[in-house]
DNA sequence: CGCACTACTCAGTGATGCTATATACTGGTA
DNA sequence: TACCAGTATATAGCATCACTGAGTAGTGCG
């Protein structure tokens, strides 16, 4: 993917994540898969994870386990309101940040 | 400014500044206040003039140093070729990004 | 049994931005 | 003189985040 990339991704990918969350309740491995899927193929599962147990520690997400026909139980993961609430924030933050990046882009004012 | 702008900004401020230097040669201190002008009011000094250190390492600008009439000499800071490329694969980069968070923020198709 | 797929976990690494501090030069003022 | 504000650059130490790489577990198929 490059570096770039991957410096970019910091702070941004835990929005996706959430927004991918905000659509409909998910587990680590479907999300993981949905991101290959819709552009990111090289998002380490690693990452995916690590994100949604912060997002359990921060109280954003609400976890249900439920039984898999194939393999370990699932842990689905739902934004509940502070997760909403989080998700909001997040996309005023990078309104603001894409507004900044169109402006330079155009050529500064 | 918050830690999701702190977050966002990596990887993010790198393209930020590089279209900065774009527009014009700029050396550091002047970069900070243009920042803070333009709605980054909380962007450190220090941050910034790591960032044009990389810069000079990974060869994406060139430097003159300048006798400034207030304080210590300027190192004055402009795009050389290189770095215009760079700065295109962070647009091409960033407009990737920006297509799959506007996709997901309208509701996942 | 071995293999592929599903599903989750975790220690260690590298890059980045922030905090805090130090240095240096000019000019104003008590 | 002594002090301070504004200009201008530099750097050590910290926290956060995404990636790497490995490990653990369960199911089904050859």
């Amino acid at each position: 993917m490059g570096k770039q990339m991957t410096e970019m991704l910091k702070g941004t990918l835990e929005g996706i994540v959430l927004a991918i969350l905000s659509l409909r309740p998910a587990y680590g491995y479907e999300i993981t898969a949905r991101l290959r899927e819709q552009g990111f193929p090289d998002i380490a599962e690693g990452t995916v994870y690590a994100l949604l147990v912060r997002f359990e520690q921060k109280g954003l997400v609400d976890v249900e386990k439920v039984p898999s026909e194939k393999g370990p139980p699932r842990k689905v993961y739902s934004l509940n309101a502070p997760g909403e609430k989080y998700l909001e924030e997040f996309w005023r933050t990078w309104s603001f940040l894409t507004e900044r990046l169109e402006w330079l882009r155009e050529g500064g004012g």
